[in-house]
DNA sequence: AATCTCATGTAATGGGTTACATGATTTT
DNA sequence: AAAATCATGTAACCCATTACATGAGATT
């Protein structure tokens, strides 16, 4: 009885813990939502959610294809599904596992191609730089319409998160770029003197 | 001819670009130097080395089994390598795709099950305070390294840019704990009245 | 008419970890 | 003597992306 989607089961039996979803619907709000810290293809999605319908954690059923109505097949979290849910809550997170190629870039090329680093590093920072004014402009929009009243609390906090992250990196990549000019001065004062 | 190893052949061709590597100084060196960005495996490492070897991109020969010394096999970079390590520098990295899976548990969870959430986060927080003590160990030992003229330019990039994302993490985690302690306190006020 | 988005799905491929196998040498 | 580390490697498996296939409905 093996698993075959690892923690793409948990992410749709929690967005389905909302509202009954299709697969399409979920990717949609997979992009929308978690895109920066998560992603699903549909390769993954509806062969996970047939899964979760054979081990009875959703139900599914699908759309009249009446007149002016494409087939559609919902799907909605069970008592058991939701109890699978919480099990996975409760259970400590596992420890991300970073990849970031940059830094490999910027590790072995600091010294022998400073400025293709040079360069790399500064697409980071104005990349990261983006990503925190779409943090922002996330967070904005949140507050607006938690005045309305409604939730957000969790959309709030994974921008917030992004926010954080992508200030960090975007700091770093402008310490990294002094250093590695300055370093390169350096070298350049040595060899002329 | 395909690849088989994505990036696994550069991060090869950038440790073997200082000095010549077995497969197992290669695992130990990563462990030690990248661990927190980047991380290999031996069903990675040996497969590729082969494959660098057949392609001309590295040299290899095996240590002498004589008394007292176990087989070794020892890679070499080639000028054939050095020119395809340095293409490789020049191109664009590639945008890092992230996993945090304790995003996920604090978007599902921060409503339903808050205390495991703040568990959670709380432990998060702890980590990323070791890990900040850990870059800056490793940061302080550059320095000492560096007075006694070695240069450690690109671990201590290294370094720092963990620094500057794991207190990012922390911090992000200390305001998400206080969010959502908040909203409960809101939540049971209105509840109160 | 063509193209875009909605909608569901499968197969091939890629890339990576884990478990296993083997054996020497070093440390406790 | 046992355990840990050094050292190399393979096979199984897992997870995920990409490409492909299909077709309806909406838009240009």
């Amino acid at each position: 009885m093996r698993d075959h989607t690892g923690k793409t089961k948990y992410l749709l039996l929690g967005t389905m813990a909302r509202c009954p979803q299709t697969g399409y619907s979920i990717k949609k709000w997979i992009e929308n939502e978690y895109s920066h810290f998560w992603q699903e293809s549909f390769g993954q999605i509806y062969p996970a959610l047939k899964e979760l319908v054979k081990e009875g954690l959703v139900e599914s059923w699908e759309s009249q294809v009446s007149k002016g109505k494409k087939k559609q097949i919902f799907y909605k979290i069970t008592e058991a599904g939701r109890g699978e849910l919480k099990k996975w809550l409760l259970e400590a997170p596992t420890i991300e596992k970073l990849r970031y190629e940059i830094l490999l870039k910027v590790s072995f090329g600091a010294d022998t191609e400073p400025e293709a680093v040079l360069k790399h590093l500064g697409e980071f920072e104005k990349r990261n730089e983006n990503l925190i004014h779409e943090m922002d402009d996330f967070i904005e929009t949140f507050e607006n319409l938690k005045i309305q009243g409604k939730d957000y609390t969790s959309s709030e906090l994974t921008a917030l998160c992004g926010k954080y992250l992508y200030t960090a990196m975007k700091n770093w990549a402008q310490e990294a770029q002094k250093i590695i000019i300055n370093r390169k001065m350096i070298k350049n004062e040595t060899k002329d003197s």
